[in-house]
DNA sequence: GCCGTGACAATGG
DNA sequence: ACCATTGCCACGG
């Protein structure tokens, strides 16, 4: 059928973005995820910074889960508009998500893809030993 | 089409 | 543990 006449790789405007934000709605509640986390999920490592520039042109209004998406270090990164920084982790807060000296504590609270549940006491077990690579793949990557 | 910006991340001091 | 620097890359002017 030589339907690949045209194909719709066209990479829209923001086909990376819309990839993005898709990644962002299956943050599940009460679990966060990192920018790189989401951009390596999205399909675009080291692009960590666009997961804001999305993020920053959608926010208010919309279904998305914005606020689940924290920096590297657990923290609510702070963006042009002052204030929402509270606003967003007051709604953590409100899922259930702990913030301890205003981080959260990725091992606990990081969102883990395809990996359903653990046991409880095997997630605390998994606290005091070495952390395995929360991100999917950051390798050399760095941004 | 080049240049600066940015809701990031990793490294070094 | 904190601050400064460097890298990365799409987007807007």
């Amino acid at each position: 059928m030589t339907r690949v006449t045209k194909k719709p790789v066209v990479t829209s405007p923001s086909a990376i973005r819309a990839r993005i934000l898709a990644v962002v709605r299956r943050i599940p509640h009460g679990k966060v995820a990192t920018y790189g986390q989401i951009a390596a999920l999205a399909g675009f490592a080291r692009h960590a910074r666009q997961v804001g520039y999305a993020l920053r042109d959608v926010s208010q209004g919309s279904d998305l889960p914005w606020h689940r998406v924290v920096n590297a270090r657990g923290e609510v990164s702070t963006r042009a508009a002052v204030g929402w920084e509270d606003v967003q982790r007051d709604l953590l807060e409100q899922e259930g998500v702990e913030l301890v000296r205003e981080r959260v504590d990725l091992a606990r609270f990081g969102w883990k893809p395809g990996v359903a549940a653990r046991r409880t006491s095997e997630a605390a077990a998994t606290r005091g030993k070495r952390r395995v690579a929360l991100h999917a793949a950051p390798r050399r990557s760095r941004g």
